[in-house]
DNA sequence: TACTGTGAAGCTATTCACAGCG
DNA sequence: CGCTGTGAATAGCTTCACAGTA
């Protein structure tokens, strides 16, 4: 009986959201030819506190050396296998519009492990257009070109209208993880990932923590101090 | 008499994050003509827990009637005005490549509470184009727009390699709120918020979990047979 | 010596469960 | 009664501080 070292391993859902940024600054140093780092190096450079990272680090194995730091290669290499990046994930892109396109060009040749295999649009008009190098699929076609292609991630860049009964589709032919952009909630079963980027809340957010900045004598616009 | 009730109350980061998602629950029972919302029903509509969103509610004030609910008007209403929403946030947007068009378009139409006053790219073929309503001014006039104009928010959509360079210009003239959408840490100074929103690492998460529910050695294969 | 890996402490967030009120 | 608001319990995350080691 082989005990598989990182099978019986819980990685908190914190520390995975931060190694794609330690990963991103491992290539980093790597392209400049730097073979060791230490937490404390490391840490600045992915904008973290050294304590944390080797936290973090501590729950994928003992990949340090004590009195030298880690090897740059290796740990890159070791967060790459842990995030699932030594396979190509096929991806499918529904939604065209300026987001779409926006997404297929930069998912074209911006990134390792993710392979665009679909661009999926409602719009005739926009059926049959070549963007970022591929042809543009009806989205009618969504289960068939799913399964063909085997489709493991789905990215939803429709209008909030649409993005509920796109991604009913995904999880029915078996899409296990969604990207949603649309400003909805999605509702999934048990099991189905997804995660949701919205510009509006990401600006939200900071008009909130800048309106508590802002001294009160400089305060802008105020819309509402009618008398009743 | 009725102190403020906001005034001096701590509201978790935690909290701050969700309040845009009951925000857009709320506008669209409005829209529906929902007058008034349990927690349980306004917590479907969010996505998250009934416990949790009370526990988020009672932060901000009591807004909410034992037996009864929260009135959406009334509650939408707050949770703006908490979020800064009922002042117009002047936005400039640094980098006009894909991603920026798309966010130009973006906010050009779909959002209350901020406006783009600003579009600078540094390529001179895009300097004086016109996107989404407005021409794109050089970066090399940023100081003198940022404060001309009073931006408070700063969107980054520039390449990596320039994106550091932009946020200190945008930190040196008053910008206190950076959206960045370029694959890099950013460094600022204490008081100054950044956040980050990123494809890859949103695309990398998904993946790390989509490997775990895949059984180890399993390929991954269509479903179906391909039908005949 | 100079660093990693980690027990323990402290802090933040979530959830339970129900008192309190309309 | 039905629902909110919240004390108390729990779970999860971060930080400290240092034992342990190449």
């Amino acid at each position: 009986m082989i005990a598989d070292p990182a099978a019986h391993r819980e990685i908190p859902d914190a520390t995975v959201a931060r190694l794609p940024q330690y990963l991103r600054a491992l290539s980093d140093l790597a392209e400049r030819g730097v073979a060791s780092v230490s937490s404390e190096e490391l840490a600045t450079a992915a904008g973290v506190r050294s304590a944390k990272l080797r936290r973090d680090l501590s729950h994928l194995g003992s990949y340090g050396v004590r009195g030298v730091g880690y090897g740059v290669e290796m740990l890159a290499h070791e967060i790459s296998r842990e995030l699932g990046l030594t396979q190509e994930w096929p991806v499918a892109i529904v939604g065209l519009g300026n987001l779409g396109q926006a997404l297929a060009a930069y998912l074209g040749f911006a990134t390792r492990g993710f392979q665009v295999v679909a661009l999926l649009d409602r719009d005739p008009e926009v059926v049959g257009r070549e963007i970022a190098g591929m042809i543009v699929g009806s989205v009618d076609d969504l289960e068939r070109i799913v399964i063909e292609r085997g489709v493991a991630i789905g990215v939803i860049a429709t209008p909030a209208a649409s993005a509920q009964q796109v991604c009913d589709r995904f999880v029915a032919v078996g899409v296990g993880s969604v990207l949603n952009f649309a400003p909805c909630v999605l509702s999934v079963p048990q099991g189905v990932d997804v995660r949701k980027v919205d510009l509006s809340t990401e600006l939200q957010i900071l008009a909130f923590y800048e309106q508590r900045k802002t001294p009160a004598d400089q305060e802008r616009v105020p819309l509402l101090e009618v008398a009743p």
